[in-house]
RNA sequence: GUGGAUGUAGCGUAGUUGGUUAACGCGUCAGUUUGUGGCACUGAAGACCGUGGGUUCGAGUCCCAUCUUCCACCCCA
């Protein structure tokens, strides 16, 4: 019989890993609701119109990276790619525009993009995300980077670099890429392939194309942010001086335009600075409520990879993180021992405790082998004398120090907790 | 989608110019006499050598294809 195995780009989160992911996932939840978001949850596919309307029928998530197929209903369905079309979908859906704004909202959810997998980078993969609904102020884009930069805080994760940029409105940047088409255009014939399909496309992007030819023909091109209506320009301008009165440092890399056609104004990234991969990406995204038929409404958001934080957790020293490790053993052996190494064990786990019991009937030696493996922090045997008796010893493993006891559980939890 | 590397028991590895029962460490399981773990010792289980073809008297070892994983481009979280 041959072996069948995940599909590529998929993985297995396994117990010895699976423990760090729920202290992490606690942790910034946490900070989450410290800002009053709230979670919510959406379905894993949607009709694939949502995603083509709202991240954009030109972007490459959409062009090549959706897992799209028809259901026998004959409906186009696709796996979420990203967590802020289906968050805002539901948002309009379920009425949210009628209650007290702003809405925020929280997620922690499985992504699927059909990318060739890389370092860092899974065709199912976890993103947390913000989104936050209802507000125009540069504010809210306040909040938000710092609720983003409180994630790695309250990680200890250090090196992570906050880099912004602001790349206006519909109507500014439809000015600025008539600029750019205007400059690119004249030496077009020159730049590279890429380029070339980029400059229909999306022409800012060609301002971060790395072939060093691309790089000389882009000195003096137009920069977006010398572009920026009124309106833009003092939304950026109060955005950097509140995250500069917040002491966040920054900067300004006029290179990140996202992914994702419905960014607006702020655009922001949380980068690692030995890799360089994007931990943490988000912005404004002022048009897409209406775009899916709601009422003009602004807002902002981010998403983070989980398994990008998890693994610049893991560099860092958390010996705090520490696998559950069982309070008590209960070595038995016989008929009327194992009845009453259960009747404990369940009074034990119901008053709070782990227990862990033979249930492999195994010799009285395994079972202390067994018990020390587990790293279990105290163990004790019951058997003929002890329930001839009525006493037991409590054991500490880690000691070797036995106290006795009642058979009792009242008296038993007592020296537990003390153990 | 393009280019480069990888693939031997659960994990980490060894397998000489292709030659007969594929080895080692860790781990797992069971023992080392009468009810007490961590050490040591003994033993056992566990691999159709990623998969499918081909060359050959004979392939884990050579060739081709395919898949996986990893890396770069691209893009992103």
């Amino acid at each position: 019989m041959e072996m069948i195995q995940k599909p590529k780009g998929t993985r297995d989160l396994l117990p010895d890993e699976s423990y760090k992911w729920q202290y992490v996932e606690r942790k910034l939840a946490k900070v989450l609701e410290n800002y009053g978001f709230k979670e919510i949850r959406v379905p894993v596919f949607e009709y694939t119109e949502l995603f083509q309307r709202g991240v954009g029928e030109t972007t490459d998530v959409v062009q090549k990276e959706m897992y799209t197929f028809d259901d026998k209903g004959g409906r186009s369905i696709t796996l979420r790619p990203e967590g802020t079309a289906g968050a805002v979908r539901a948002y309009l859906e379920n009425g949210m525009s009628s209650k007290p704004s702003p809405i925020k909202l929280y997620y922690n959810m499985s992504m699927y993009r059909y990318e060739n997998v890389q370092k860092g980078r899974l065709r199912e993969f976890h993103q947390i995300g913000a989104e936050l609904i209802g507000s125009s102020s540069y504010l809210a884009d306040v909040d938000t980077i710092l609720m983003a930069k409180s994630l790695f805080d309250a990680l200890n994760i250090p090196n992570i670099k906050l880099n912004i940029n602001s790349i206006g409105c519909p109507k500014c940047r439809g000015e600025y890429q008539k600029k750019l088409r205007e400059f690119i255009g004249k030496n077009l014939d020159s730049y590279c392939d890429t380029c070339k399909t980029r400059f229909e496309k999306n022409p800012m992007r060609i301002l971060d194309c790395k072939e060093k030819r691309c790089k000389e023909l882009n000195v003096g091109a137009p920069m977006m942010i010398d572009y920026l209506c009124e309106e833009c320009k003092e939304h950026f301008e109060n955005v950097k001086t509140a995250l500069k009165a917040a002491n966040v440092d920054f900067e300004i890399d006029s290179s990140i335009v996202r992914g994702l056609d419905y960014y607006t104004k702020t655009v922001f990234e949380f980068v690692d600075e030995k890799t360089g991969l994007t931990a943490l990406g988000g912005g404004r995204y002022d048009g897409l409520v209406e775009e899916f038929g709601g009422a003009p409404t602004p807002a902002v958001g981010f998403a983070t990879g989980v398994e990008r934080v998890m693994e610049l957790f893991e560099a860092t020293n958390n010996e705090e993180v520490k696998e559950n490790v069982p309070d008590l053993y209960i070595v038995s052996c016989g008929e009327k021992e194992n009845i009453k190494a259960i009747e404990v064990a369940e009074t034990l786990r119901k008053a709070g405790f782990y227990v862990e019991k033979d249930i492999m009937e195994r010799s009285f030696k395994a079972q202390f082998k067994y018990a020390d493996k587990l790293n279990c922090k105290n163990v004790i045997v019951i058997g003929e004398n002890e329930l001839e008796s009525g006493t037991v010893k409590v054991k500490n493993m880690s000691t070797g120090v036995e106290t006795e006891s009642a058979l009792d559980t009242d008296a038993i939890i007592e020296i537990l907790k003390n153990n």
